[in-house]
DNA sequence: CCAAAGAATGAATCAATATTCACTAATAGC
DNA sequence: GCTATTAGTGAATATTGATTCATTCTTTGG
């Protein structure tokens, strides 16, 4: 009888598990799933081809933990913002403001997480992610309801309209050409489409002009 | 000397080209242009794989055919319903209407004209998609604001923000499992989520709850 | 019917990647 | 140092589809 895992060992192994999810994460948000190719990744993570799978049972399984840990961080911000003191709409506003503003500093990322076709595991990953949005903002809209400062609706399809819309408003501007980072006059412009979008949303919820 | 083409030649070569065309839109139409693969159409369209390279350079040159199509007829309804008579408002709303309930009718069609990742070609046929889009919508709003029926704003970034707003909305709920026929109950789901961003988007537009 | 020219064919080739696996290196306990 | 066991390697293989091209079929004008 000889060899046993070890403590140190397991470390080890949860660390190369780890170098190799962040380095993924990085391939994502370069280029998205689609330009995430296993050679790449184990490139940057200086291991060979082969390893990515002793830690991960295939390319699939691997992007949707990827997925999963993206989504995850997204969600918290949300809630966070959803969490604040004061109402309904201001904490819905901040919250859209938090999505927008996060999604258009690290836009491929957001076009994966919202739009990229990916292939089964991962879309049941992004199923979940869009009914946690969707169960966020319903939950907003509803106590909104109840305050009296949102007018009285279908909670569950205003908020579903609500992801659809931000999500899509930013999808187009970013998907296509505008891979580069960020100029001072795009971070202008940025801000700019981020208020217009808000703006369209909070008045398309409320049907108040402000 | 002997062949010379000759107009019957022309009209089957014509003929021949169409049906590709045609193959390849239904291709299109059912698993987008990822599924539309050289084989199943050269199938459908009964040649052999070969021919298809005879009447067209390349998938891609194909793919930007077929798109440059498919978004004329899109475009077409939407001009036409936006020179209707009635207020910029009204007609705006039946513009809407139109683009959003073709776009239920062909989900996997209007995904693969949004948004599914493509190649350079037709993404540059896409960008003038969008651009033709955004500048119908821009105009009737501009319209508006001198009717006085839309507050001032910024016409561009409006129609920027409403094409986003409606094709996101569209692809949210279609994109992910929804393949299968409209089943009547579906139906009218639809009509619902119809209504749900038309009224959602003129509200964005003018701060007026109906 | 014939010869020239073009059109159509589809099996073979090429390309791009994911995945495997025979082999080597490292580790644990003795 | 030895051996059993697991981790790591990366060249070889498998897969999926687009594209090519030598060959066959059609058409045309005489």
């Amino acid at each position: 009888m000889a060899y046993r895992e070890t403590e140190k060992m397991r470390l080890r192994k949860a660390a190369a598990r780890q170098r190799i999810a962040e380095c993924t994460y990085e391939c994502v948000a370069e280029g998205g799933f689609r330009n995430a190719r296993i050679t790449r990744i184990a490139q940057l993570a200086n291991v060979a081809t082969g390893t990515i799978y002793r830690h991960f049972e295939s390319k699939e399984d691997l992007f949707a933990e990827i997925f999963r840990q993206a989504t995850q961080r997204e969600i918290d911000k949300v809630t966070k913002a959803l969490a604040t003191p004061g109402s309904a709409t201001e904490r819905l506003e901040k919250a859209l403001r938090q999505f927008a503003e996060r999604a258009l500093k690290g836009p491929v990322m957001a076009w994966s997480l919202i739009a990229e076709p990916v292939d089964p595991k991962v879309e049941e990953e992004r199923l979940a992610y869009r009914k946690a949005y969707a169960g966020l903002f319903e939950q907003a809209i509803r106590e909104g309801i109840e305050e009296g400062c949102i007018p009285d609706q279908n909670p569950r399809q205003s908020s579903t309209c609500l992801v659809g819309a931000i999500a899509e408003s930013l999808v187009g501007p970013l998907s296509p050409t505008q891979i580069g980072q960020a100029t001072e006059k795009e971070t202008e412009n940025n801000d700019q489409l981020v208020n217009t979008i808000i703006c369209f949303c909070i008045q398309g919820l409320t049907g108040t002009r402000r």
